[in-house]
DNA sequence: TCCTTGCCCTTAACATGTTAATGAAATCTG
DNA sequence: CAGATTTCATTAACATGTTAAGGGCAAGGA
């Protein structure tokens, strides 16, 4: 009884084969984020603040892939820590701007090298070729999708 | 202040990339899944379950991409709407069958036809090429991952 | 100005992700 | 066969995902 109607054989179906994918990538990092006591999330929104400098929730949320609920959670976990410092905007009181702090930015530095390290050991099992190859198939299919279904931001 | 150190830019790496593209397509399915009031986790099990048949807990999870402790949680709440049992392999007790019932089956086959016309309408929008160079990607780097990490199983 | 509308962030409630620990059963080892 | 080890499933505890709702603020229209 493999398949005998519409349904797709499951493992290869965009959703299950696009987890799979990011749960094996995920296993490397997994250890190093476990020693630093970090969540996956948690470094993501790091990251993002390291990038861009101060910016409000919901950007944050956006750029670290995080829902905005979530991202609250985590801003008060990381802000207890003395990563990040969070400030109203005088221009507009509704938002709320979060900032790297001295020790976040630290700590980033602290861990940036590993994490890097490990990218570099994915890079040289995959084929920097074949990640590139598969970072240009996913932009495609991020555009082709919302082009289909064109939503109001970005 | 793009990137002056060792970490890549965070919109093109591996984990937020694949993070990005299962969001987008599974947007795609979730007003179906809410209107069957459904997860997107149990409606993979549901079709683990009907493409395997009886399966133990421990392949069921790994089949349909969940973690055991979730797949406990689960399967209550499915069994608790009459889409699966659990008996116990007499072979070895501590096991625990897991089978799709006659009310499971007809769920899925209701359900079915407009999960795969939503995938038909990914699939025109994104072409079926390019989700099948994306899957081979895929499957190209999960090869690759555990060549350079030969875990137990499979 | 009032008031309606919309946006930003938060809270709530429930489901799942994640790791650690546990009990029960099977397997291995001496 | 007894003790140690491994496996299967579950439970616990905490973090995040997900949707709905709410409060505070901003912007626009009568």
């Amino acid at each position: 009884m493999t398949q005998d109607f519409a349904l797709a054989r499951t493992q290869r179906t965009l959703p299950i084969a696009l987890l799979r994918a990011r749960e094996a990538v995920m296993d490397r990092f997994r250890p190093l984020l476990q020693v630093h006591d970090i969540t996956e999330q948690q470094w993501r929104v790091l990251r993002v603040l390291h990038e861009t400098g101060p910016v409000d929730a919901t950007l944050l949320a956006k750029q670290a892939a995080v829902l905005a609920p979530s991202l609250t959670r985590m801003l008060r976990a990381l802000a207890r820590r003395g990563f990040i410092v969070q400030s109203q905007d005088q221009s507009d009181r509704r938002r709320s701007l979060i900032s790297l702090t001295a020790k976040g930015a630290a700590f980033l530095d602290m861990v940036a090298p590993q994490s890097a390290a490990i990218y570099d050991a994915i890079e040289d099992a995959v084929g920097t070729v074949a990640i590139e190859r598969l970072l240009d198939g996913i932009d495609d299919l991020l555009d082709a999708l919302d082009q289909a279904e064109p939503k109001q931001d970005q």
